[in-house]
DNA sequence: AAGTAGCGCAACCGCTTCCAC
DNA sequence: AGTGGAAGCGGTTGCGCTACT
């Protein structure tokens, strides 16, 4: 308590971030590796405080996110995961490692809560207020303690239901058909060259209209045919940053666009420490919670628990997702 | 065509947790 | 063990876009 805000300092940016600042970012990154994010803004000159370059970097350059729209698989790990643990995306966004908790979050408070509450009536499973009322395991003082464990052990068998689509090989390499089309795969760099070379070498709708505005680069984003103006020499400079800055990235990108294939070490090492773990990686280390959401799993599977509530909370998913 | 309400999402804010000293 | 600073996390906001009237 008491610390002023690290964002308070005068001459602080704020609000979207322009090309120019992605590209610094990118590169101090791409040479320094991600962390240390309080000597990011002294290192490159850049206008931010620490959190919003480490916010910019999780969120939106860090190679390896997915975007666009969700696929049913994920949406389900989502709600499963939400109902489990609650409203806490770090966690859940651990187990989708090409989302970022700030998309689920998003995507849970503007699809999924919504949804929720269509199809499940009366059920409060939106987890509107946390883990306090995400479903009636946080709740035991409404149901007899006995059925509270029930409730319990339906909700771990359901996220680890979840988990093993989610970590099966089916899964990770979207098989054929629906869920590909959906989702198309852009990695930060792509998002970058994409919005660089629109903004480069496409000819101007209006030789006048000049970017200056933030919020402009930000919206452009989002509408990657939007053309963009710059002078010539902004163009080289930043052209050259751009490529240097790409070139650490795209064996990166390639090595972890194929799963199953290892990254060499120095490429590896810059991003060893992201918070987000690779889809690889997610397997290797199966945190506790995992291991023993497996292992409750199989023991249900063999028949040694009784799971009276399964086939409701089964059929609430089932009718949701059918939707 | 103009106004506006709703939506989606990037970014910010403030609290908590972690870690080094 | 206590303290201060950095990083992480979740809630919230702001703004542009789109659909609807």
């Amino acid at each position: 308590m008491g610390r002023p805000p690290c964002c308070d300092k005068i001459g602080v940016k704020k609000g979207p971030w322009t090309p120019e600042e992605d590209i610094i970012l990118v590169s101090y990154i791409q040479q320094h590796g991600p962390g240390n994010w309080r000597a990011v803004p002294t290192n490159t000159g850049l206008l931010r405080c620490s959190k919003s370059c480490r916010l910019r970097w999780t969120n939106y350059l860090r190679p390896g996110i997915k975007r666009g729209n969700f696929t049913g698989h994920e949406e389900k790990i989502i709600i499963h995961l939400q109902a489990l643990l609650g409203n806490r995306w770090a966690a859940i966004a651990s187990y989708l490692p090409e989302r970022t908790d700030n998309d689920i979050k998003n995507y849970w408070n503007t699809h999924l809560k919504k949804k929720l509450k269509k199809n499940q009536g009366g059920h409060s499973r939106d987890g509107s207020s946390s883990s306090t009322t995400t479903s009636s395991l946080t709740n035991p003082d409404s149901v007899s303690r006995g059925q509270w464990e029930r409730r319990l052990q339906t909700d771990i068998q359901m996220a680890k239901q979840a988990l093993s689509e989610a970590l099966s090989p089916e899964f990770i390499q979207q098989p054929a058909g629906q869920e590909h089309q959906a989702s198309t795969y852009i990695s930060s760099t792509e998002n970058i060259a994409k919005l660089l070379q629109g903004w480069m070498k496409d000819p101007p709708k209006s030789s006048s209209s000049i970017v200056t505005d933030d919020h402009q680069y930000s919206q452009k984003n989002k509408n990657p045919k939007t053309n963009y103006t710059k002078d010539e020499k902004n163009e080289m400079e930043l052209s050259e940053a751009f490529e240097s800055a790409l070139y650490g990235f795209e064996s990166f990108d390639s090595s972890n666009s194929d799963l199953s294939q290892s990254q060499s070490p120095g490429e590896a090492s810059i991003f060893q420490d992201e918070s987000k773990p690779s889809i690889n990686n997610s397997q290797e280390p199966l945190s506790l919670l995992e291991k023993w959401l497996f292992d409750e799993g199989a023991a249900a599977s063999q028949g040694k628990d009784c799971f009276s509530d399964i086939k409701s909370d089964e059929n609430n998913v089932k009718s949701f997702l059918g939707n």
